[in-house]
DNA sequence: ACTAGGTCCTGGTTGC
DNA sequence: TGCAACCAGGACCTAG
């Protein structure tokens, strides 16, 4: 579920209370949620291990250890990472608790993920993130940082065929777009997400550019999207949700024209737009 | 090389 | 009310 700005609000949540705390015991619930190494492994070499400072990429989380190795971690759909003393361990379900990071402070980081798709890495010092998160070799531009411009999509787009929304939704093009930030940048950059990635304008794609950052950061600032589970670090909702333009908004007047909001399947995934402002 | 589609899972919601 | 079908914010893998 989380995007870019999700994530980006985990980081900001995590860092604080996470800095210079050390891990003083590991419990792997569910070894599948593991990608590497073993769960053993993994359990034995994060053990004794202080957090750093927290990176982002995409919507990977990259956690420095104080030797020098990473702790790496990708939410997925329904993957949260939450920091609760050990009497507010019901803040995340039992049940769906697949690992157990206990702190040097008496807390608790808890990987919780219902739909299993997330996944935990512990990179060694001394190795490259990508020698063991291999995705994160191909990852695109961090769409916030000067790397997203106008140039730079027209070349990453230029004869493309797929729709722009799939293209949004292609991590290698940019890092940490997902089902709602596209639907929304297209939005209101007023562009058709079954238009052809190829054939927008130079007006279309600078609009694109500058609508993408803006729906990022608005999102960022009010703490990411509140829709279904997601929740920060503390277990607090976002609150992205109230301000959709079009996601999840289908058969609802369009903010801008009044028009009723559609919705397509496109790739396998849910689309929302206003068929009378985006052409 | 690109792209669409299936798949990995569990649980909440919708509609008959 | 009960139950089945559908839906979910991601990304990898395969086949065409």
């Amino acid at each position: 579920m989380p995007e870019l700005p999700e994530v980006e609000t985990v980081r900001r949540g995590l860092e604080p209370r996470l800095r210079k705390r050390c891990v003083t015991k590991v419990e792997v619930l569910r070894p599948a949620s593991i990608d590497y190494p073993s769960p053993a492994q993994f359990a034995r070499n994060l053990r004794g291990r202080s957090f750093n400072t927290i990176d982002r990429r995409g919507k990977y989380l990259l956690f420095n250890l104080d030797n020098g190795a990473k702790l790496g971690a990708h939410l997925r759909m329904s993957g949260r990472l939450l920091v609760v003393s050990s009497d507010q361990q019901n803040v995340a379900r039992e049940e769906h608790v697949r690992v157990k990071m206990h702190l040097d402070d008496g807390k608790l980081l808890l990987f919780e993920d219902m739909r299993v798709f997330g996944r935990l890495w512990l990179i060694p010092a001394n190795t490259p993130v990508e020698d063991v998160v291999p995705a994160l070799q191909e990852l695109g531009v961090e769409p916030l940082s000067d790397e997203l411009n106008v140039a730079y999509l027209k070349g990453a787009l230029a004869r493309k065929s797929q729709a722009i929304k799939s293209a949004l939704l292609d991590q290698t093009i940019i890092a940490g777009i997902g089902n709602i930030y596209a639907d929304e940048s297209l939005h209101l950059a007023g562009i058709s997400p079954l238009r052809g990635a190829g054939n927008l304008t130079g007006r279309q794609l600078e609009a694109l550019v500058v609508r993408i950052k803006e729906v990022l950061e608005r999102a960022i600032e009010k703490r990411g999207s509140s829709l279904r589970n997601y929740t920060d670090s503390d277990g607090v909702n976002g609150n992205y949700q109230s301000a959709a333009y079009v996601y999840g908004r289908t058969g609802q007047e369009c903010r801008q024209c009044g028009s009723t909001i559609v919705r397509v399947k496109l790739g396998g995934r849910s689309t929302h737009y206003c068929p009378r402002c985006q052409k």
